[in-house]
DNA sequence: GTCTATACATCGATAGAC
DNA sequence: GTCTATCGATGTATAGAC
């Protein structure tokens, strides 16, 4: 009854095998990181062993790549990148900061595999160099059609508006991540906002 | 001839050595984190076995521990933290970040570190937590002394920017590592603290 | 002070039975 | 689809010669 007769395209594997694998990998590579993360400890935690893994995913850094799409999938559900009204973008991004508090698991993930992957032989640098750009891009245009809008305090830059707010959330998710009961991510990124925008926030 | 039969208090070992073996570690713990930066490869660097080097450092945890005290020493002999003077401070900040640009070893070290020891069971957890309870209390006390002195815009909230400048700090760091020809840190640092003073910075 | 040798754990990946 | 068994590489740390 397994891996059927019918020859079907290639893999259906089992979807709902391969989403449990990947959040034990999240859970795992977030705390752990990468390159310290083992397929073992993910195949324990969802009650395999670790050659089992290796049926649903070739290698690691397959793994790796599954999550990294997994967690952008999510992420663009949550905020309204696309679409021509600047402030609603931006005002998505702090909605977003607001809704990574209750997942800690995927700030965790995106803290360590970004700080380990600025070394260009890790196997997930490319894909945050590539991240980065398009984020700050999109940001970027956001803060053109503010500026557009006159929603922009004067002498504010749109591209480092756009940097620094990208900064800004990155850094306030560490001390975050160190000290849960003392920082208010959103809270914060609001009061950093307020200066550069003349609408409310 | 080594380790002569004069009884001088314990250790004085070769400092020349340990030095070098400390410079070896920030490279191999910048690039590679803690978990997965090896010993041997840094006992490589310096051109010793590593059996040898764990003659100069009982084991990797101590090794660690000594890095982030010779890190500390760095910058704080940059930075005049200590002192009255508020706005001496946050421009030795800035400072900080134009000198950081020169040195990216450190900075990676800072990034990589500070992101894999956000796991509570991570050896650096503790250090990290007091490190930016500090750093956060030393800026927010240098704020508070500028606008004591009208050196601050109305409406900024001095515990607010002193988190504001730190994250700002983190987040700019971990763009630039990921592509140094397109991000100037201390200028973006200086744009971004402008809105927030009433003087020249 | 530095080395070789080694103990012992753990890693990713493969082979092959069921 | 999942397992056991195993290979070869690599990790930290220790023992003991020089």
């Amino acid at each position: 009854m397994s891996t059927p007769g019918r020859v079907r395209g290639n893999y259906a594997k089992t979807p709902e095998r391969r989403r449990e694998i990947l959040e034990a990998s999240i859970e795992v590579f977030s705390t752990s990181g990468f390159r310290s993360g083992s397929l073992r400890d993910i195949a324990e935690r969802v009650g395999m062993s670790q050659a089992g893994l290796l049926h649903h995913f070739a290698n690691k850094g397959e793994l790796l790549a599954a999550v990294l799409r997994l967690r952008d999938d999510r992420a663009e559900e949550f905020v309204p990148i696309r679409g021509a009204d600047g402030l609603a973008t931006i005002t998505g991004f702090v909605n977003l900061v607001e809704h990574n508090a209750t997942v800690p698991g995927l700030v965790e993930l995106h803290c360590v595999l970004s700080a380990e992957a600025t070394d260009p032989s890790h196997p997930a640098h490319a894909y945050f160099v590539d991240r980065y750009h398009w984020v700050v891009r999109d940001l970027t245009r956001a803060f053109e059609d503010m500026r557009d809008k006159g929603q922009l305090a004067p002498d504010v830059d749109p591209a480092s508006a756009a940097r620094a707010i990208t900064a800004f959330s990155d850094g306030i998710q560490v001390q975050w991540l160190l000290d849960r009961t003392s920082v208010d991510m959103a809270e914060e990124m609001r009061r950093f906002l307020r200066p550069l925008v003349t609408v409310e926030i």
